[in-house]
RNA sequence: GGGUUUGUAGCUCAACUGGACAGAGCGACGGUUUCCUAAACCGUAGGUUCCGGGUUCGAUUCCCGGCAGACCCA
């Protein structure tokens, strides 16, 4: 039995009646305290009527001593609890028996859909799209590894007012050659140049952009062909990052893709009585909700935003039918998500809507832009990673495969590891950390143990019973033992820095545990246990790194 | 002006949603390679958790009021 199912029969013992609302066994904030504590009987004990520490008292008399070797309460009511041998080999068994590593498949036979980096069309993908990039990955990772089957989709950029000013660029801004080789990199060029034009005061510029917006919508055969091209060369170029990253969408539909299904949306919003006239434009008033209005209309007759992400929640539900749909964006976006889900509620749409959002990043201070000079081309900052991780890999015979999967990994590590919420200023020492809490640590720590694997001559599942003994091996079993959950509490959340910590702090563990303990040199059942233990940590930083997208490679 | 959000060591961040003496990494200082990969390990220094109240056995966490930054909406 696990050992929340322990306790929360010694709970019901102590106080039959009582809900208690799930009670945990939790690590030890501290090894002197043992291995696990439980704090319930203090939460519990106002509802019990009696005191903190009494409450924990009685529980302590009501628990099953056969797995642990040490039971005490501390403290203001602490239930501080160590495990005996027998109960943690017993444990390591189970879960290196099982193929997921005891990661729960709770989404099996469920669907999500998961919508992230979402980069604008016709232009160069920069540093401010790595956390969607980075971020959605890996929680789109996560999802796959706890059973989901997920539908990644990338929702470009791909419509709107700028493709006027870029057509009118592209044949009057362009050479004959710069037409024929067309690449983003021109695009960007050529709608600055346009861009610029259209801000002239005779105003001629711009009239001619707009005109020929206005023939693309009208469906153009020309606009659309040169429109159809600029996307595929943007595609082109996204999947060349996406490649490099080694990331992988199911679907590219970008917003042109819900065009045509944008006035049937708006019809229903107002044939629900939903959708009100206000000064031209169409609204639904969300002020009763704290979120003001929403325009699904405006008084020029275009569609928003709001509108199209209506239209493309109404096609996702209507052909995945997913339990869910996740959107990893920059927290600028919060308000509209408010009120473009408040909207679906009223409506009544048959998913769970969620926003994952994370602090926009900005470069020296600044937002990123072209106009301020500042932005750092994502190729750019690969390119730069993999150069620093050459410098220090071809030290060791190391080659460029090997410096981009160290460079990548410090890259999307650092993005990886802490709680998004924070906005960020872009640091390339920051981005690119390859020593302390960075992604080659936990590389390097999965590369030392394949070594050892290999010189032990085995893959570390040979048939010896886990007998951790030594306080090193004791404390990076406990910790393995805690890689479901937290594998559980990152897809939660939605937060994979709670699966990257986990990462850093095992592989801290096994660190200590590998400097102070011999292993190949140690001799018997000793041996073969402890490269066990160590067998088992591989596989699970193994997995644990790929749901991040971070390649493991056997030799450093 | 309204709203959202952040404020923790010099810097970057944790603290499992109210628990024990607030922990890591970087940086600083000192130590560890005849020994399984030193991208590692061990140790030292560094804190009024922005400020002031409140709630209770107990607050970095919850509530109220300020201050500062970021963003969103008029």
């Amino acid at each position: 039995m696990t050992l929340d199912g322990i306790l929360a029969e010694a709970f019901a013992k102590a106080f039959p009646g009582i809900e208690t609302g799930g009670v945990r066994a939790l690590p030890a904030t501290d090894p002197k305290f043992g291995d696990y504590q439980c704090n319930d009987a203090l939460r519990l004990s106002k509802k019990a009527g009696m005191k903190p520490r009494e409450a924990a008292e009685k529980v302590a008399a009501a628990l099953d001593r056969a797995a642990f070797s040490k039971v005490e309460v501390a403290g203001p009511g602490f239930l501080n609890l160590t495990v005996n041998d027998a109960w943690l080999d017993g444990a390591l068994a189970r879960i290196s028996a099982s193929p997921s590593l005891g990661v729960k498949q709770t989404g099996a036979g469920r669907k999500v859909v998961i919508d992230y980096s979402s980069p604008n069309a016709a232009k160069q993908m920069h540093i401010g799209h790595i956390r969607s990039t980075v971020i959605g990955n890996a929680i789109d990772r996560i999802y796959r590894a706890i059973g989901y089957e997920v539908v990644a989709d990338n929702h470009l950029g791909d419509w709107g007012t700028q493709f006027g000013i870029l057509i009118k660029g592209y044949r009057d801004c362009l050479t004959q050659e710069e037409r024929d080789r067309l690449t983003v990199a021109t695009l960007e060029k050529c709608y600055v140049l346009s861009a610029a034009k259209a801000k002239e005061e005779d105003g001629v510029w711009k009239d001619a952009c707009r005109a020929e917006l206005v023939k693309l919508q009208q469906g153009d055969p020309e606009n659309l062909a040169l429109w159809r091209r600029f996307i595929d060369i943007s595609i082109g170029e996204f999947e060349r990052m996406y490649a490099r990253l080694g990331i992988k969408f199911d679907t590219y539909r970008g917003e042109s893709y819900y065009n045509a299904a944008m006035p049937g949306v708006v019809e229903r919003l107002v044939s629900a009585g939903l959708a009100k006239e206000s000064e031209g434009a169409l609204v639904v008033d969300l002020s009763s909700e704290n979120l003001g209005v929403a325009i699904v209309r405006k008084s020029d007759g275009g569609y928003n935003y709001t509108t199209s992400d209506l239209a493309c929640v109404e096609s996702r539900v209507a052909e995945y039918a997913p339990e869910k749909i996740i959107y990893v964006t920059d927290d600028r976006q919060k308000l509209h998500f408010a009120q473009f889900f408040a909207i679906c509620a009223k409506t009544g749409v048959k998913t769970t809507l969620v926003h994952v959002p994370f602090g926009l990043m900005s470069y020296q201070g600044k937002a990123i832009s072209t106009r301020e000079g500042n932005l750092v081309r994502l190729d750019d900052l690969l390119s730069e990673a993999r150069r620093r991780a050459f410098e220090i890999v071809k030290e060791r015979g190391g080659d460029e495969r090997l410096a981009e999967e160290i460079g990548y990994g410090a890259v999307k590590y650092a993005d990886l590891s802490h709680d998004p919420a924070t906005a960020i200023d872009f640091d390339w020492d920051k981005a690119l950390a390859l020593e302390g809490n960075s992604g080659p640590y936990l590389q390097y720590a999965y590369a030392r143990v394949c070594s050892l694997m290999d010189k032990a001559g085995c893959d570390g599942s040979a048939p010896a019973p886990f007998a951790p003994r030594t306080v090193h091996e004791r404390r990076l079993a406990l910790a393995l033992l805690e890689f479901p959950g937290a594998v559980a509490r990152a897809a939660a959340a939605y937060k994979p820095y709670v699966l990257a910590e986990w990462l850093f702090q095992t592989s801290q563990a096994y660190s200590a545990f590998y400097q102070n303990t011999p292993v190949l040199k140690s001799e018997g059942t000793t041996r073969l246990s402890r490269l066990r233990l160590c067998g088992l940590f591989g596989d699970m930083l193994a997995k644990g790194l790929h749901m991040l997208g971070i390649e493991t490679p056997r030799r450093i």
